[in-house]
Formats: C-alpha cells, structure tokens, sequence
DNA sequence: TCTATTGATGTAAGCGCTCACACAGTATTT
DNA sequence: AAATACTGTGTGAGCGCTTACATCAATAGA
C-alpha cells in the first residue's frame, strides 16, 4: 500500500488545471483539446497546445477512463506465450497498435481461466476498449459472455462460433489442399496426415482440404493414413512413428502445423531413415523455425503477422463503428518449397 | 468517443455502495475491507465479502489508482516480439505475475522511442507499479530517469549503469569461459569467436570469458579469430564467412548467442563444409530452436525463464519493500552439448 | 471511577478527467 | 430586424475509489 512517488508533491504532474491556467482558459476548453473536439478556436487551440507542451502534460489515463472517456488500450488473450507462432501474430498486433498509439494489456489463458471475474470486470470498467483473442480455449464460454455484452472483439485463427463473430483466419481449406496436390504432383500416391486439435475449426479445414485433393486427383483415402493430433511436436512424432510402422507407410507426411513437422522429422530420422529421400514431409505455419531445420521445411505459409495486424485493424474498426457487424475475413496461405519434399516420379 | 456498454444503465456493474447497502455498512468499511485494512469486525468482513459475491463485484481498477491506491500491473518493455528469447523469458514473467495476480502492459521500445513522454506519463499516473526493461536499447536515458523518480523497475540481461540498478543477468563470463573450455578439451586450438553488440555487458563478458579461458590453457589470443557481430543472424553468417576464408581457418567456432551460431552454421554449409566434422560450432542461450537445428546445437544455456521468474520476485520484493535497494542477481549458465562439436584428439 | 487507548465504523473531500448544460457572441436565415 | 442557428467557452456534477479525520463504544490503566 505504498504511496506512489508520482502522489506526493514535489512530483506533482500537470493537470488539465494547471494547462488551462497557463494558457489562460477553463478547463473545460483543455478537456476539447484534449478529446478533438472541434468547438475550439485555431488559435486557443493553439495555446493550450503549446502551454502543454511546455509543462510536459500528458492526459491520466485512469482518470480519463473512469469519467468516461477512452481508455486506449486493447486486451490480448493468448493461450501461451512463447511459441514463435504466438510471437509472430503479436508483431502484427503490436505494430499496428503502436502505428495507432494503443497500448496493449496482455492476458494469458491460464491466468484468466483461475480469475474469470477479474478479466471480465477488467472489460465493464473500461481497462480496455476492444479484445482480441488469439485461439481462445474454451471459446464458447468467453465469446457468447462477450456478444452478449456487445462488447468488441475479434477471433484471430477460430471459426468462432457459428461463423457470426468477427475473425482472421487464414485459407485453411485451400492450404491443405495445395500442400497435398504439391505432394501428389511430385508423385506421392500414399500421404499420411497429422491432423490438429479437432475441436478447432482450422483443423477440420486442413483435413478437408487434405481430402478433397485426394479427391480431386482420384486417390483412395485411407483411414490408416490419417493421425489425429493436437499441434504438439510429441504428436508428431507419434503420428510419423505410427505411419512408418505401417505394413504399406506412407512416402509423404503432411503435418497440420510445423511444430507437428518437426517431430515427425524426428521420428523419421529416429529410424534412420533420411529427409527427403526417403520420405517426404511439409508442414504449415511456415513459423522462422521452419527455416532453420534441416532439411529447411517444406511448408503451408499461414501470414501470421498479418493476421495480427488484419485483426487489429478489424478492432479498431469495430471501436470506431459500432454499429458495425465484424465479419469473417481469410488470409491467403501459400507454399514455401523448400528442402523436405522430393518428387519420386 | 463512443460511450462504453459499461457506462449505460442496464449493464452497469456494481460499486462499493452497492455492496455496502446491501451488507448494511458504510462505502469506508467496504473500502476497509478491499484493502485488508485489520480494523473490520470479522463478522462484517464476512457479510460483506457475502455481498461482494453476490453482486459480482469487482474493484474498478482505474477509481482506485485515481484515488491512489495501488494499479497491480507492471509493465514490460521489450525491444521486439517473436523471437524464442524474449518469449522464454515473457513465459517466466508472465508465470511470475500470474502467481500474484497482477496484470502486465506491454511495452515495446520502438513504440516508446517516438513516444517517450507518453510512456513516463504511464507510469507517472500510475498505470503500472512497477516496470521490467528487457534488455532497453537506450538504457542510460530511461535508467537515469527512472532511478531520478525513484520508480521501481528491474533490469534484465543487462549490466544497468554503475552496477547500482536492480538487475537479473546471468554468468556470462562463466558461460563464455565454459564454451571454449569445453571446446578447448576437445583438443581445439583454434578458436572463432563472434561477439554480441559490445555495447551490452553480457557480450563483454562473455568475450572476457573466451579471452579468460584461451589464457588458462596457454593458448595464444589471435585478433583474426574475433569477429564482431551484433546478435543477428547475419553477423553469424558474416563472422564464419570471414573465418573461412582465413589462410588458417578455426577447427571451431563459438556464437555469442544461438541465433548468430545458426547464421554461421549456415555459412559453413554453404561451403560445403560439415558439421561438427569439418568445424565444430557452439552457441550461448538455448532457445527452443537450438535443440531443432541439425546437428542441434550445443550451446550454453541461459535459464531465460527463470530470469523472467527471477526478475519479476525481485520487482515484487520492490514494491513491498521501497527501501530495499534491489542488487544483482546472476543465475548460473549451463553447457548443453548436443551435436554441433566434435572432438579433434 | 475517570481518563487514555484502541477497535470499529461513518463521513467528507478529492484524485483528474469527461460530459451535459448554460450562455455569450457571431453568422445565417426569413 | 427578428428569429434561428451555430461557435466558442465556462461551470457543475460525478465516475468509483482511497484517505484522513471524526465519532463512538469498549477496554485498559491509573
């Protein structure tokens, strides 16, 4: 319960008072000043601005939101930190924030799920104007809580719940699709698939588009060749182990996220066996690891930077057009050809 | 300058007076109890926790900072985002604060090099407690000025200025002195070094730590083996290209981090050299990609998620106790070896 | 038994700001 | 020329809380 330094005199920092004395006006003027409001005079603008600057007065920002203005800071909630693709979508999100002068309150999944009352009061009083969530665990829970609000918000990577939220997601469908005509154009016939958490929407479309470009080129799916994980690298690993165990294995894998990839790298080596001459593997993500493996990954590249600043720009929109309805939007993925997949024709 | 839901009647969330008439007491004593003030009947500490329950009350954040109690955030200010070494040390901050319940606004620097008023006002008025600088860029400037307002803060993997500063680092001189030790005994004579940005204490030191060691074991400092990076990528590339192409190469090289270790490994690749056959390379950090690369590289580790854990404790200690004055902290660095040196005996 | 101390509570003031309203002055309309 | 609009500014109230002080009862010390 310590007394702040910034509370005792001596360090006493400019309020709109004093700005408003030293330029002459109320402090209701300063306040318009302040807020854009454009009821002032250019030149009465003009001194406030400058007898700001001069005291070095910057605007409190608890009292601002606690008398009803703006916070100017949104929330992001992550499940986990410091995987390279939370990292990578946080440069977006950061870097468009800061290009609007935003600050960011970050929340992790785990924190909150203990303190549910906290977060969401956090929201009702003002801490931050928007939310962002980053993969959302139990996201129907929070979503429907937030709609019901009508509190902004938007998905980034998640369906969201009956395709009505806001959300940035990326063509999911369409990657696995061209991650298994890639495979099956360099003459993989048999390709086994790692699926991610099933229970996520981007899941579901990989493996759809994994089927159906199978479909396309007339090729026979096979439920032996289709491993259900949820993103970690041990699922890989599982899942490459299990295909190679297969009487007829596999000569390509196609791994739903890069993660996943690189645990079936390991387990392809793991028996001696080598990348890419002996089989093929291509991930999604396209995370700066991937670049870094050797071989270097083959991979779905998912615009995650973008992603967080698409989403970002999405909130901000939503903030300053509320009546708005946030709709859907799907990133293009793309192959990165590197070196993990070899054509057997 | 939308108004906020939480601000309209209907959603409007509960207040002390709320809680206050319905457990039949005064706003003082619901405040008294808040604050864990000693002077409330437990029985009316009782009935009024009943009430805030029932309400779902929660304390507004921004009232109470205004009124000078305490914000429970700090702030983080990082130099980037998504690299696996400001991510490992964010999981053991955010672990840290999680465990005490605070709330964490990130910062990050270039944001706050154009807007650097902004950010002291933040902490002036209160925002965060407390603040963590990962590895400031600008460090005497914002140093100065925060131990000038007497403003709690910790410094991590950095040296501070004067040593005076509440920082948590680790041994980089024993690490530095263990690479090439270790390197050393397994009969390199030759040894590349690239250094970190010289103008960061950790990379002194661990160049400090390979002069040490070489003088240890008699072996002779030659200034062509010291190649001066800056932690990037490229700097490792650059830095073993220029090895290389020494009429007497180094049978081994050693990064000061693992970033750089990886930009050389790939310049020795791109020579058509082998590793750790035909040159032997060790890093410093272990990040999460280190054990990924091929060969995985040894390194020497730095406990990145403890110092995250470790800093925050300390900054905590701070706040609870103003009159400490936090010293610093070195936590011991590890050698990982994995598959990136070889012996040459 | 009377005063000093402590425990438990209530109350006033104010943190720095925004918003709604009031009101003067100027411009535009009829 | 009067009515109507706006422009530009000042003022009051209040956001939800903490803190300092006031109050009053209960206990302790003399």
């Amino acid at each position: 319960m310590t007394k702040r330094p910034s509370s005792t005199k001596e360090t006493r920092t400019a309020t709109i008072f004093d700005v408003a004395k030293k330029a002459g006006v109320s402090y209701g003027t300063v306040s318009r000043v302040i807020n854009n409001n454009p009821h002032v005079k250019t030149e009465t603008r003009q001194r406030i601005l400058q007898a700001m600057d001069e005291l070095g007065y910057v605007v409190n920002k608890q009292a601002r939101i606690l008398a009803g203005g703006r916070s100017l800071t949104i929330g992001l909630l992550v499940p986990d930190l410091g995987t390279g693709y939370v990292g990578e979508i946080m440069r977006g999100i950061d870097a468009e924030l800061s290009f609007n002068n935003l600050d960011l309150v970050l929340y992790t999944t785990h924190r909150t799920a203990n303190k549910e009352a906290n977060y969401i009061a956090n929201l009702a009083s003002g801490v931050v104007e928007g939310l962002l969530l980053l993969l959302p665990r139990n996201p129907v829970d929070n979503i429907s809580s937030l709609l019901q609000r009508n509190f902004p918000f938007v998905l980034i990577d998640h369906q969201g719940i009956g395709r009505e939220c806001p959300a940035v997601g990326a063509t999911n469908w369409q990657g696995g699709f061209n991650a298994v005509e890639y495979l099956i154009k360099l003459g993989h016939k048999r390709i086994g698939f790692i699926t991610g958490s099933l229970d996520l929407g981007c899941s579901i479309d990989r493996l759809e588009g994994y089927r159906s470009a199978l479909r396309t080129y007339h090729l026979q799916e096979c439920k032996e060749l289709i491993y259900e994980g949820t993103f970690e690298q041990t699922d890989g690993f599982a899942g490459a182990s299990t295909f190679l165990d297969l009487a007829n294995p596999p000569t390509a894998i196609f791994a739903s996220n890069d993660v996943m990839a690189m645990g079936a790298m390991d387990a392809v080596r793991n028996r001696g066996l080598r990348i890419p001459d002996n089989i093929s593997i291509i991930g999604f993500d396209d995370i700066p690891q991937a670049s870094l493996t050797r071989p270097a990954l083959t991979t779905i590249r998912q615009p995650l930077e973008k992603m967080g600043r698409v989403a970002t720009q999405m909130l901000l929109d939503l903030l300053n057009n509320p009546e708005r309805k946030g709709k859907r939007i799907e990133l293009p993925t793309e192959l990165v050809v590197r070196d993990s997949c070899i054509s057997i024709l």
